[in-house]
DNA sequence: AGACACTATATGCCAAGGAATCTAAATTGA
DNA sequence: TCAATTTAGATTCCTTGGCATATAGTGTCT
């Protein structure tokens, strides 16, 4: 009875369907409230957890192109957030950093995020099923990442 | 124990996470085979199932614009997959369905689908995790929904 | 009937990401 | 050591989506 094979397609919706309107929600807050969109967001938080980051382990980390991880720390740089330091080791590459202003500002933002997703997670969700919910992509998202599957070419 | 409340900013980035590597994955398979990719086929399965449907009704499916919803429409139809047929109760808005072409792309690209998820999911989750993070996705979409939250302005 | 508001969608412009290409720098191996 | 390969990331072109606006059709009120 529980192994329906076509109870996938289902989930996928609905993962999808969930994952664009909560990424929409917290664009609205974080645009209105601090002047960055989620993507944005995501990647400032991934620098000050990572001081000294290269353009490629933030693509690796958000499975997004090369290209376009470079021109966001480029819209990010201009904005005055995000800082490029030549590596030592190798100067092909730069090392990235929040200035001093990205860290007010992930910080400031760490709060409307964290507070916009229990208003609209925490709301409906029990914490068992949030827990439940949250190993089971937390499993899918590290075989995923293992198996490098779902990385963009560019 | 089990109340963390800081537990929902890392449930989000492994939902996030785990969505954009599946899309691109599948992505990839169904551009490979079919020529379309995930949005398209997604637009194609909703006419499937319900034919008729205007570009307001996909766009409030997909919590996009609906700008895009009709640029979207207009690439199918070159395509020869959608027509837009005129809506006899209402001659500002067209109908739309999947021509002949469309469905067999559909079913076609429906095994794509499927077996892909299988691959990548059902390989890594067992049916009782992905039956219990589907029930949450499940119950969290349709609370979004219910609330409208998270739908774009255009 | 005419005016007005409302609705459905189409269109134009801009921002952002994917893919391919290019350059510079590092590494390897004869 | 020096040519060939690989790696990092920047640049370019193309596609797609958001947002604002335009256009056409509906409904209502008088």
């Amino acid at each position: 009875m529980s192994n329906e094979p076509s109870a996938l397609p289902g989930f996928f919706a609905d993962l999808v369907r969930s994952e664009t309107r909560l990424y929409n929600a917290l664009n609205e807050r974080l645009r209105s409230r601090h002047g960055i969109v989620t993507s944005q967001f995501e990647s400032l938080r991934y620098l000050h957890a990572h001081p000294g980051a290269r353009v490629a382990d933030l693509a690796a980390e958000f499975a997004i192109g090369i290209g376009a991880t470079s021109k966001g720390a480029d819209r990010l740089e201009a904005l005055g957030y995000v800082e490029r330091r030549p590596n030592p080791a190798d100067r092909r590459s730069s090392l990235l950093a929040l200035t001093e202003d990205g860290v007010r500002l992930v910080e400031a933002a760490e709060h409307t995020f964290t507070d916009t997703l229990a208003e609209l997670v925490g709301a409906t969700l029990s914490p068992a099923e949030i827990t439940s919910a949250a190993q089971a992509v937390a499993k899918l998202r590290a075989a995923l990442e293992a198996d490098q599957i779902g990385a963009p070419a560019g």
